[in-house]
Formats: structure tokens, sequence, C-alpha cells
DNA sequence: CACTAATCATTATATAGCTAATGATTTGGA
DNA sequence: TCCAAATCATTAGCTATATAATGATTAGTG
């Protein structure tokens, strides 16, 4: 998979530049252009990750991700590992699946509520996350490399600002 | 799908109090706030841009990107838009199938080289994106209302230095 | 022309993730 | 106490997407 030559009609500042010949009505272009980059840069960092950090470990970038919470929090139950990635209970039914199945978690069900299914990292889901998160950290480094430390915490406020915003209007 | 509750053990801001506890080098802990951020957000965005915008038109995020490319550029080459939407061509070639199927574009060979294929949208293709547009974009200025059009540009500014960075140590 | 290497789209196959349906369990009245 | 409603994890079936293999075509070289 290739990335967009920064020349393509289709970079950026190319298509806002086309947009008002086929549209009609005022347009709001810093919010196109926040929309637009706040994908791709979601994207790319996935990609990334994935690539150069995650793949010696045969895990895709959500099993990591549950992983990681796994380690922070030692034991979690489905529905906070589900809100907290972003995906549906299902999913997580499934990658918690595959993470039992190499034995980096297991699960157990919760003695009070038994509807409730704990899932608990092991020894060797540990060991993996000790093993890896300093090479994971390293890219979150690279990726902010260019910004200044007032910059990256400016960029990191802008976006909890505009993920509040979401939620609320999503709920 | 329900998103995370804010007093979460997963909140950003108490996953960072816990992480020292299982780390043991000095962290930058920006870069980790800039990477969670830039991810969630991503993720937000498209699923609200499904639930509220597209589901009525039956068009998945990946549609709708590709449709939108060609709808700025007409006619497009397979490649531009993998590139152009981060995916490979294979994917492409899926998707243009389902929104060949629907009318919505349609494909050809390259008469000079016979290894492209132009993919062109259609003028019921034109006709849906001139119908949906409007309240697509409305959602792009609702995701930023909470901001000012100076935070607008910095958000944007600080996402396409971000990105640029990470498609150079990517390639 | 002929041969090689590169490029491209497509197909086959596998996985991730979604929605909807299901079954188990708890909670909250009546 | 008992029943209805709500909650939760899992399963089934589906779509989107990825990778790898394949076949077609072009470009470059001699």
């Amino acid at each position: 998979m290739k990335f967009m030559d920064p020349n393509s009609d289709l970079e950026e500042l190319n298509v806002l530049r086309r947009l008002p010949n086929v549209q009609l009505g005022p347009l709001n272009v810093s919010a196109i252009s926040v929309a637009t980059n706040i994908y791709r840069a979601g994207q790319c960092l996935k990609l990334k990750m994935e690539r150069e950090k995650l793949s010696k470990y045969d895990l895709s970038w959500t099993a990591f991700s549950i992983l990681y919470d796994l380690w922070i929090c030692t034991s979690l139950e489905t529905r906070q590992l589900a809100a907290s990635s972003g995906i549906t209970t299902a999913t997580v039914s499934n990658v918690i699946k595959t993470l039992e199945n190499k034995a980096l978690c297991m699960r157990e069900v919760d003695k009070k509520d038994r509807r409730l299914v704990n899932v608990t990292i092991t020894e060797k889901g540990i060991r993996i996350m000790q093993d890896l998160y300093p090479d994971f950290h390293q890219g979150e480094v690279e990726i902010v490399k260019e910004l200044s430390g007032e910059e990256q915490e400016t960029l990191a406020k802008l976006l909890r600002k505009v993920i509040k915003g979401m939620q609320l209007s999503t709920k």
C-alpha cells in the first residue's frame, strides 16, 4: 500500500480548490481540513504502529489496545474493554478469544454478577507488554518529533475538545 | 456500542497516572496523549458520520471517501484512489465493484496503458453526492463547533505536521 | 524482435468488526 | 414472592478490508 503523492490532485489543498466548483453553498474550509486530517492521522498512526512495532508480536492494533488496557488495569470487564477501544462487546469477545488462545489473557465469570466476564492479563501477557511497550512508546515519540513540547500539548488539548464534542452529539 | 465513561479507570488521565507503575524508563507524556487522542478522534469521526450522515445512503465510510474523490476529480485511476484513502488497490477493486453495482461509478480500461483502470463517477453518483454533501459538511462543522476559528486552523496545521512526519518515517 | 523486469488489477482466502438474535442473569416493581 | 424489563456476553451471519498469489500488460534492453 502506498501513501498519496503530495502533488496529487487529491492532496488536501487541491481538493479544497476544486470543491467550490462542485458545491453550491458557503463552506467552512477549516472544518473540512480538520475532519480530513483527523482521520488520515489516525489511519497513519495505526498503520505505522502495526508495521513497525506490532507485527513482530503478531498483534493487531485492536488486540494491542485491549492488551494494553489489561496491562494497565490487570483485570477488566468485557464492556469496559469495549467502551475504551470504541468497539462492540461482540468484537471484544472475538479478540479476547484470540488473545486467550495465545495465553495472553484469561476470562472468568464474575462471582457476584454471573452475567459479567472478567478478563485478566496472564504472566505471559505482562511479559509481552513489558517487552513491547518501550518500542511502542518510541513510536509515539517519533510521531510528534516535529512538534515542540507546547505544540504537543496544544494538539492533545484540541483533540480532547473535538472528541468531547463528538461524544456528546452522538449519545 | 457505548463510549467510555469519562470517570473510567481507562480514561486517558487515569491511564497516565497508572503507567509509571508498570513501566521502567522515563516517558514522554504529551506524546502518549497525542497518540491516544489522534486515533480516538479518527474513530469517533468515522462512527459519527456513518451513523448520522452516511447510513441513509447505505454508504460505508470508505465507499463515501472514494465517491467523494471521484466527485472532486470526475475520473481517477485505481491506484490513485487507493493512495488517497490509505487502502490497498485490492480493497479499492472491491469497493468500486459495490459502487458500480449501485451504478454510482463505472470502470474503463485505459486505452494507452491497458494495465490501468480509470474509474468515473456516473450522473447518479454525482446526484447522490450533491444530495449528501451539504449534510456531510454540516457534520464536519459540528465536530469543530467548540473550537474558535484560530483553534481550527491550529489543529489542522499540527495534524498535517504529524502526518507528514509519519509518512516520511514509513516510506 | 525477443526477453526480462516491473507494474497493475483481480481473485482467493482469511480476519476484524458490525448488527441482530439468543440465552443467561439480575433488578425492580406489583 | 413472582413476573416483566433491563443488562450482559456470546453466537451467527454479514461486510469491509488485508495479504498473497495470479495473470495480464507495459517498458526497457539488447
